[in-house]
Formats: structure tokens, sequence, C-alpha cells
DNA sequence: GCCCGCTGCGATAACGTTCTCAGCGTGACC
DNA sequence: GGTCACGCTGAGAACGTTATCGCAGCGGGC
């Protein structure tokens, strides 16, 4: 038994021909060793779990798909949960794999302040790696895009094309009223570890606003009241209907951008000439529509690449400063924007 | 030990004094039981194994998500795997999912034909439901959307509509060539099991075509070189810039509607007055392009839905006959489709 | 010729549960 | 008062691996 485990795992000694009459026999009796018990042993299962907001989302499929290719390539597999964006069932979800020994977790966090379950699985010696946000309560590895340079540099693009009324539409869960007031703040420098994905990019648009001097709108920055297609059409019809109505809109999602633009259609506005419009996430269909969304670009598969990779490097035991990867998105200039009218 | 254990699985005889006594250690010292070695004993690991062609996929990503919602529900969570349509690749995910010891098993077999490797899970215990594909050489429970009525009618609604060529565009992997004539040919009343969803497909189109007693040119309908988009705005282009090119189109997944609307954009073709259109998957874009598309939509979240549901059954030791679960697809007329010119 | 070291292998503990079984105490019935 | 039944508990096996340890055998050096 334990010959033939050495043979197997090849470790310690065996001699070269009991090697070969190991496994010749369990070549023959189709011998499949029991991961579960090895991993009693080992205490290494060679899963990682995955717990993201919603799998059906183009977003984290894109992302996921990444993982699981650098998880397998690895030797891992993967266990997926959902969590709809809420802490409780998180924390449910969190505890679950623990139980099952998942060797690490890559999260996007559903609140960024409540995460003292991924830090328990941290000091019970589970790395976890975050995408998608960053969390300046917890000491672990972050794979996002830069996401305050990503609308700064649309809201520049915007600026720079004549636009000075620029309306935004971003889901904002606010986990505490004040922070909204104290996101509009002065203090647009500060570290964004706090904020998450959608404030964050809203900060790309106050910044971009202060470095080209004007003067930023807050009735033009909707919350939209639930994270849906649905609430982002409501903010953005009721965004497009009102008096004195921006000439450009941004969307820092790829909801968002869904939903924003379905207001557009039905308002049937003409892109660029009585709106622009700048979407998120570079999915197929944009090039499909009329004229084509200009939007930001987030490198999806290497978002979910990037995370596995340094997951799998801390399971291996590295075990350096955490570092946040900030990955670049690209901005494509399309159809759907041009410089105002004047 | 063994109390402590009856009283945390209360099952056996103990005294109500005790189990209070042991829930309270439990609770003090945050014991959480170690399911490997749990599962070890029980042979349930109370996960399932989920492999489908690729996540990222609007289609599998919705699948999924009702897979994970309903697995959840019933307390298993779930291993994902991609195989992106590979054989050998399945063969090997299958395996591992085995060596994890997964009580189940939903997979979209990547060739009908080649399933040995799935008859070997089921024999060794482990249910198997298939999703999105049925095969005749696999006793195993499937759940699918009723392939040959959608596509039959959206091609009774075009020709309804007066339109007597109507293309198709379907990636059609062919594993024997002589399957191709063959599918073309008089028996389009045998049984579906031997087709893959995008033949099952096609023979909807067909048997329209023959209930209509219209006779189908077989130039009309293009398989894609590869199963990709690009493939499928190559087979469209070709199509659509023929001599006595069709006056309607039928695309027979979401992937092939990307692909065939890209081609139809760019030889800016007016639909539905150059060209009538039908789509595949009620994708939100779907409503955002003008005219919106006319398309079959398929239950995603309820085909994961009820697979997982019917695996959970199975492993919950039902063992009647495998059932194959047709659910409906609803065929929504928008704009992209209109009667023919005369 | 003896001893030492090295190689290969089998016995055995361990991982953390569940489950079976036997034993023990107590109460009731004969 | 003895016996039987029953409720409860703890000891121990089992699940299938890996890891440790000691032992046997053998060759070489002194």
């Amino acid at each position: 038994m334990a010959t033939a485990s050495r043979a197997l795992g090849n470790y310690g000694r065996v001699s070269a021909e009991t090697r070969a009459r190991v496994l010749a026999a369990t070549e023959q009796i189709g011998y499949r060793p029991n991961s579960l018990a090895r991993s009693m042993i080992t205490r290494r299962t060679n899963s990682i779990g995955v717990v993201c907001a919603d799998i059906a989302s183009p977003f984290f499929a894109g992302v996921v798909r990444g993982i699981t290719d650098e998880a397998k390539r690895a030797g891992f597999d993967t266990l997926l949960v959902n969590t709809d964006e809420d802490v409780a069932t998180e924390r449910e979800a969190v505890a679950l794999l623990m139980d099952k020994r998942v060797d690490g977790l890559i999260v996007s966090a559903a609140d960024v302040r409540e995460v003292e379950h991924l830090a328990g699985a941290q000091e019970r010696g589970t790395p976890v790696v975050l995408i998608d946000r960053i969390s300046s309560m917890l000491d672990a590895d972050a794979v996002t895009v830069d996401d305050v340079a990503a609308t700064e540099e649309a809201v520049r693009h915007l600026l720079g094309l004549g636009h000075r009324r620029i309306g935004v539409i971003a889901e904002l869960r606010i986990e505490r009223e004040a922070d909204w007031a104290n996101l509009l703040g002065p203090d647009l420098d500060r570290d964004r570890g706090e904020l998450n994905a959608s404030a964050a990019r809203l900060l790309g648009y106050l910044r971009a606003h202060r470095a080209a001097g004007v003067p930023v709108d807050p009735s033009l920055v909707c919350r939209t009241g639930s994270y849906d297609v649905g609430g982002a059409t409501e903010a953005a019809r009721a965004l497009l209907t009102r008096t004195n109505r921006p000439t450009a809109l941004v969307t820092i999602d790829n909801v968002m951008t869904v939903g924003a633009f379905r207001a557009v259609r039905e308002l049937d506005l003409d892109l660029p000439g009585d709106l622009s419009f700048v979407g998120f996430d570079n999915l197929d269909w944009t090039t499909l529509v009329r004229p084509a969304l200009t939007l930001v670009e987030q490198p999806m598969h290497e978002i979910g690449e990037q995370a596995a990779r340094r997951l799998v490097e801390r399971i291996s035991g590295d075990d350096q400063e955490p570092r946040r990867i900030l990955l670049p998105t690209s901005f494509l200039v399309r159809g759907s924007t041009a410089a105002v009218e004047s």
C-alpha cells in the first residue's frame, strides 16, 4: 500500500521494477485514487472557490471563464457561487466553501466594508484574492481594472469634444448615506480602497471635471434605485427628459449601459446628434447597434486569469505583501460620441 | 465523539440534555465539521459537476445560473468546467469530477455520439443529466428545448409571410460527412436523439418547408466553418452577397445570430425591407437594435433549474425511466421580419 | 570477518468523520 | 427480587489515502 502510494506519487524510494509493476497493476484495474482521502491527509483539495455577484452577467461570465482557464492549467478546479451582491449570502457561501476545504477564494465582495468573513478565511490559512473591487479593510491581493482612470479618460474625451453637461448613470449602493455627500466632496485624491467599483468610476468622472476646470452639476449624477436594467432605464429616462438635459451620457458598467441605452431608444434620441453616449464593457452587441458604441473596455478574461494566477501563487506559499493589480482599460472611440453642436 | 456526532446529525438516540451540552460546546469553539471526512464515510459530497461548452456564452451563463440556484436550494454546490466542445477535454473533465466524487453530473455533451465516459459515470453510480442536447446513445435524463418545434415555428412564420427563399446559418459540426447528406434526406421524422441541437434545429427548418409544400434549396443552408462569430459572419456574408439571395435568414443560436447580424450590418441591408431576420435567444441587446429582432426565446434559467432538479431527484434515489424534458420556446415577433415584397 | 551505511519495502499511525455494537444503568413487570 | 427491555453512551471500526519509521538485506571498507 505504502509502496504503491510512493510509486504513484513518486516520492520516497521505490525501485524501478516495482514502480513499473505498480503502474501496470493500477492501469489494469483502472485504479483512480480517491481525492477525498488524499485531501484529508494532504490538506489540499486542489479546488478554488469563486464567489461572484451573478454568473449570468456577461462581465462575471467572462471573468470566471478566465479564472477557470488559468485554474485548470494549474491543476485546480472551480466551485462557483452567486451572491447577488448580498453580504449575508456571501458569508454563507464563504463558510460553505471553507467547509469544503477549498485551497483559496476569489471573490467580488458584495460590500467592501463587510469583509470579516474574508479576513477569517485568511486567518484560517485560505488565501483570498479580490476581483472587481478593492477593500481597504482587507489585506488581500486584488485584481481590478483602473476604474478611476477608465471613466476619467471617457469623460476627458467628452469634455474635449466640448461637452459641459455630462450625465452619469451609476449604481451606487450606499452603505452609509453620509458617504454619498462625501463622494461629491472635495477630497478627490483619497485612496480608493474603500470604494466599490461604481464609486471609483464616479470618482474618475469627478476628477476629469476638476482637471478640466469644469464644475460638476450634482444633479447630473444619477444613482439608480436598484442594480438592474430597469432601474438604469428609469434613471436615464428621468435624466434625459428633464429641462436642460445633458449633452452626453456616461454609464459605468454593462448593466447600466443596457438600461440607459434602452431609455435612449424609447425617447428616440439620435446618437450622437442629440446625445453622446459612452458605454461600458466591449460586448458583441455594442458594434451591432447604429451607431456603434464608444465605450470603455475591460479585459474580462485577463482579470480572471490574473486573479487565478495570483491565488495559485499564494496557495503555493507565496507570502509577499498583498498586491493590487490594476489592469488598464481601453477606451474605444466609435460612433456614439461626437463634438457638441454649438 | 460518537455521541457528539449523533447530537449534531441528530440521528440515533441522544438525551436532550447531552444534545444541548454538545451544541453549546460546538457553538463555543466554533466547530465546523470537516466535510471531506464526512464525505469519505457518507459517500456523498453534496456537490454536483457541471460541464458545459463555455460559461462565457450567454446561453450557458444563463443555464448555469439556473443550475446553481436550484442546486443551492437543495444543498449542493457546483463545480464548473468548460470543454469548448472538445470531447477529449470533456472526458478529462468528467474523470476529474468523478475523482472529486461529485454526486451527479450535468453536461452538455460535446459530441452526442461519444458518450461512453458518461455511461461510465452512470455505471459507477453517478447520475447524469444532459442539457441542450439529447443523446440516443445514453440512457439519461435530458433537459432541452424543443429544438425542432422552435425553428419549425420560426420558419412557418416566414413562409406565412410569403418568403420562399429562407437562408439558415447553422453551426453543424459533422461527425461523419455521410450524416450531412442524410440530414437533408427524406427521413424527417426520425428520432432526434442522435442529433445535436443545431442539427435538430435544422430539422425544424426542413419540416416547416415540407409541411408548407415548399421545396428546400440546399444551397441556402449554410454550415459555418467554425463555431464562432467570425465563422457565422463569413457564412452569412457569402449567402447574402450571392445572386438570388434569400429574402429571409434564420439563425440557430445566439452566436450565429451575432455573426449573421454583423454581416447584415456590414452589407448595410435594411431590415425587414431587404431581408427578414430571425434571431435566437432573447438577449437584452436584441431589443436595442433597430428594428428589434424577431427571435426564438429559450428559457435558459429554467433549463438549468429543471436539470438540477432532475439531478437532485436522481441523487436522492429516484430510478424511474430517464425522462426527456422538452421545454417550450417562445417565438417573439418583433420588427425584423415582414411580408416579402412582391 | 565484522560493522556501517544505504536502499527498498512493509507495517502502522494519522486525517476527521459516521456508524455499529456492546455495555450499562434504570425502571417496570412478573 | 429477578429478569427483561429500553434508553443512552462510549469504544472502536471503517472510509482511502499519505507519511513516518523501522527493519531486512546487501555491498563495501577497514
